[in-house]
DNA sequence: TCCGACTATAAATAGACGTT
DNA sequence: AACGTCTATTTATAGTCGGA
């Protein structure tokens, strides 16, 4: 096969083009970086393309080896992430803070209600976090692309908000199915500790949340998350 | 430009090859689906590959129009969500508020509104799941390829060991970021606590694990999800 | 050094077919 | 209808070069 330019001219070659590479680690650091970088971006230009397309919803989260973290989400991150989560209420797609009300034992639906509350502080949040970048095309806008810095205090705020409402997410749901399995199967098949201690940990988990000693915060409006991005730092 | 084959004999055209499509949403459902699922299938093959390539840590989570939840994730879904969930915040749906200063507060009943929309739409949408599937392959098998629906036991058994470790990791940080706070401004600009109780969020945080109150379960590795593709439910 | 631009090549994939 | 396969094309990108 030869290919031919205005039917003689034989094409010189400026460069070798693209090289095929292993798919392993890469060593170098620099082409580490320009690599994650790349293809960072080409993973989440096939997402969004993905999303429209086929009307999908999909959140992707990347996290450099460092301290970066890039998102991606349509709508949002957080929505499809608390659905994957089977989260309590249709969504949360932010971080929900959680306000500290909480009897947390109580069943889905209370805690659907309980979100209603919540909300004000998410208002909070959202406000504070006017730093998402739309990283430029896109493709509509409706994604964004941001990177979280090393966290300070004000993100760990965010952080432990965030964890604290996961958890709810999860011992609740443990409660449900824990019920449901020790009425219909007490000793069944899918075990629900078959690792070292693993078992205790829902158990755990929902006393911690019914004790409710996590309470929680609002947020501090400043916060914002730094991003800006250049060589994504690995 | 003529391409020829053996210097001589032009190639017969078998099919049309690839066509370029618009970016839009494909209209003819069948297309669709096998769009979806070809597609789905390369952007987590993208992501194994960035994660090898630059030892990133990625998490997918997609959700088809109707039922079924795709997720990839390395070292797994949820350590790397739960990751996420700390440091970012999503807007809203259909509309990336994004980067602008949308004033939420002052769409405080609007969101409202939305929120039990999105609620009763979330619980129609649980109550059709019921489907989980794995998409086969894997790639080598320290990085899972699952999709979820309602959580079962030992989903949350992973949830939980997941947030378990993060929240370890939080409180550290945390302890760190408030010594040196507290020795450096012990009343500096960027308040720990300026917001109704928030300053005792992270000391409980750490409290708690420093009693150790969570043990951790590990991952199980023989934690599978059932599977069985078809053509993608969209 | 870090990016952005630029190729030439590797990879992904839209459509078409064949099989079940 | 749902998948696997095939193939011509479209896309993504590895390596390079040039400017800030």
């Amino acid at each position: 096969m030869v290919i031919l330019k205005d039917s003689t001219q034989i094409v010189k070659k400026k460069t070798q083009g693209r090289k095929k590479i292993e798919i392993k680690k890469i060593e170098n650091l620099s082409n580490r970086q320009v690599t994650f970088s790349k293809r960072r971006v080409g993973l989440f230009k096939k997402a969004s393309e993905l999303c429209i397309l086929s009307g999908a919803e999909i959140a992707i989260v990347v996290h450099s080896l460092g301290k970066r973290v890039f998102a991606f989400g349509h709508p949002a991150v957080d929505s499809v992430v608390d659905r994957f989560l089977g989260g309590c209420v249709g969504e949360n797609r932010e971080i929900c803070s959680v306000q500290g009300t909480g009897d947390f034992n109580r069943h889905y639906s209370d805690v659907c209600k309980e979100l209603e509350v919540e909300k004000k502080r998410k208002e909070m949040i959202e406000e504070a976090k006017r730093q998402v970048e739309v990283c430029g095309d896109g493709g509509g806008g409706f994604w964004w692309d941001e990177a979280v810095d090393g966290l300070d205090l004000e993100e760990l705020e965010l952080y432990a908000a965030a964890l604290e409402e996961l958890m709810r997410n999860v011992a609740v749901r443990a409660d449900d199915l824990m019920l449901i399995q020790n009425a219909a199967a007490p000793a069944g098949g899918k075990a629900v500790g078959n690792s070292d201690g693993e078992g205790f940990l829902l158990d755990d988990m929902a006393a911690l949340v019914n004790q409710n000693q996590w309470n929680n915060g609002g947020f501090d409006n400043d916060v914002f998350f730094p991003y800006g991005v250049g060589q994504d730092q690995l």
